[in-house]
RNA sequence: UCCGUAGUAGCUCAAUUGGCAGAGCGGGCGGCUGUUAACCGCUAGGUUCUUGGUUCAAGUCCAAGCUACGGAGCCA
């Protein structure tokens, strides 16, 4: 190949390393790893689509070229120009296909690179986040999260919902006070968003179904392996919708979001060693259990416990609401996600329409994921009487002005409606099996970490 | 906030009863024509988290603090 052929050889993304087979490309990429036998170089290369080995053959090379391969650090980065050949001992992604090295040009030779192929603790790695999202499995995770979420938008607008924005800076409350983030607003108060879900009940009355989609912030003080500071959550929201018709849209679009991530992403499910036997079983119907039956279910599961530790943490009176080991115990009966439906009103938030003839219990309902994961979905039929609201807001002594706007729907052609939430971290952690939300969003805002 | 565990080289970890501070990886130098977290030889690299205490002697024991990790509560 002349000099001329190289310099025109096409540009490619290494995703698409397969279609050039035989063909001079150029790939521009960072040195994910090097390793070599004299004279005698690989190069995987990873150009952010796939990864590539790239060989370097001394006698096929200019001398100082050859020289600069073996110099070559960890996450230099580089333009190679070479041809593209089918080996089976190629690793990569795809795998199989290797570039045969004819020129390099490097960009910048990195310094020591701090993250090895090596172990390493949590603690490091989270301190060099912005690195660390480099690494293989960091990299599968954060495009898995990605197709989750397009395919949850995909579905919801496929079936006929508006995606409409909801403001982060709010004037009030949307759940509990004590967990907001105070803004100043040019001398008054504000918070910061912890739901879309009452501007979500504005805007059904305008579009009839709708989703919001964006960051939350809860200044909770907890340290667990499902909480984040900042996380991100997809709200829809339907007008004339009942508690049953909105478990049977949870069901229909979680079971499209591991669908479509089984079929977009099984390297990456592969990457990260998902046992996606797992995930295939995740077809509708997904069982959907009363909070009585829950209660007594975890009642009857405890009295079969020995060890009195386990005992007492799985212990339950009618009223309380579920603590993690309980939502795991609940979850351990199914292989599906499971429904708990008409939880106790009083531990649960004000907006949410009391039972008919029951109005210790409401209608509310959160969808709970397999494999210890949890809640990952809570949604209700909210109150769409004026009285009944106002009286709530009241009882809970959140102050009436700042929901003026909130009632006024209620004055205003007022009729049943019904949402959810879903948090995306959660569902991230739970399709991809990881044992902390940490890894499932780019940069985690936890209790004591802000950085990088 | 509470309970538990830990903090030693850039990273992951050893260090016996309180008695000379060590290995692998990574870095540097050299060798090797099919490596897969390559391999072989040489080499540099330390305020043992901080402060105070006990002791002839502290990485090791005691006290307080800081930080992280695991768990709980709360939630998506």
């Amino acid at each position: 190949m002349s000099q001329k052929e190289l310099s025109v050889a096409k540009l490619i993304q290494i995703k698409d390393i397969a279609a050039y087979e035989g063909q001079a490309v150029r790939v521009r990429g960072w040195v994910y790893n090097k390793t070599g036998k004299g004279r005698l170089q690989f190069i995987l290369l990873r150009d952010g689509s796939g990864q590539a080995q790239c060989v370097a053959f001394k006698k096929e090379m200019a001398p100082a070229q050859f020289e600069a391969v073996r110099a070559l650090t960890q996450e230099s980065s580089v333009i190679i120009r070479g041809t593209v050949r089918a080996d089976d001992r190629a690793p990569g992604f795809p795998p199989g296909f290797e570039i045969g090295i004819q020129e390099l040009e490097i960009l910048q030779l990195a310094q020591e690179y701090p993250i090895s192929p090596k172990e390493h603790g949590t603690e490091f790695l989270m301190n060099h986040r912005h690195l660390w999202l480099r690494s293989n499995r960091q990299w599968a995770i954060l495009r898995i999260r990605a197709t989750i979420i397009k395919a949850m938008r995909d579905w919801l607008d496929e079936q006929g919902f508006l995606l409409v924005d909801t403001p982060i800076i709010t004037p009030a409350a949307g759940e509990e006070t004590t967990t907001l983030f105070d803004v100043d607003y040019f001398g008054e108060n504000a918070f910061l968003a912890q739901t879309g879900q009452l501007y979500n009940e504005a805007n059904i009355m305008a579009f009839g179904k709708v989703y919001c989609f964006g960051p939350t912030f809860r200044a909770e003080k907890s340290k667990t392996r499902r909480h984040l500071i900042e996380f991100w959550m997809l709200e829809p929201e339907i007008a004339f919708c009942s508690l049953e018709e909105l478990m049977d849209i949870e069901e229909g679009m979680v079971a499209y979001v591991v669908a479509q991530v089984l079929a977009e992403r099984a390297g990456e499910l592969a990457i990260i060693e998902r046992d996606i036997d797992k995930l295939k079983a995740i077809t509708p119907p997904f069982a959907r259990i009363s909070y009585d039956d829950a209660v007594a279910r975890l009642q009857e599961r405890q009295r079969q416990l020995d060890d009195p530790a386990a005992k007492a943490e799985l212990a339950i009176e009618w009223g309380e609401d579920f603590g993690s080991p309980h939502e795991t115990a609940l979850a351990e009966s199914f292989d599906k996600p499971v429904f708990v439906y008409h939880y106790p009103t009083a531990v649960k938030a004000f907006y949410m329409t009391p039972v008919a003839g029951r109005p210790e219990v409401c209608r509310s309902v959160d969808l709970l994921a397999p494999e210890g994961y949890g809640e990952i979905i809570g949604g209700s039929e909210r109150i769409h009487d004026e009285e009944l609201l106002a009286a709530n807001i009241d009882k809970m002594g959140l102050g009436r002005e700042a929901y003026q706007w909130y009632l006024d729907l209620r004055k205003f052609g007022s009729v049943p409606h019904a949402g959810f939430g879903i948090g995306v971290e959660r569902t991230v952690a739970w399709i991809c099996g990881l044992s902390h939300v940490r890894e499932t969003i780019p940069y985690a805002r936890l209790l004591n970490r802000k950085y990088p």
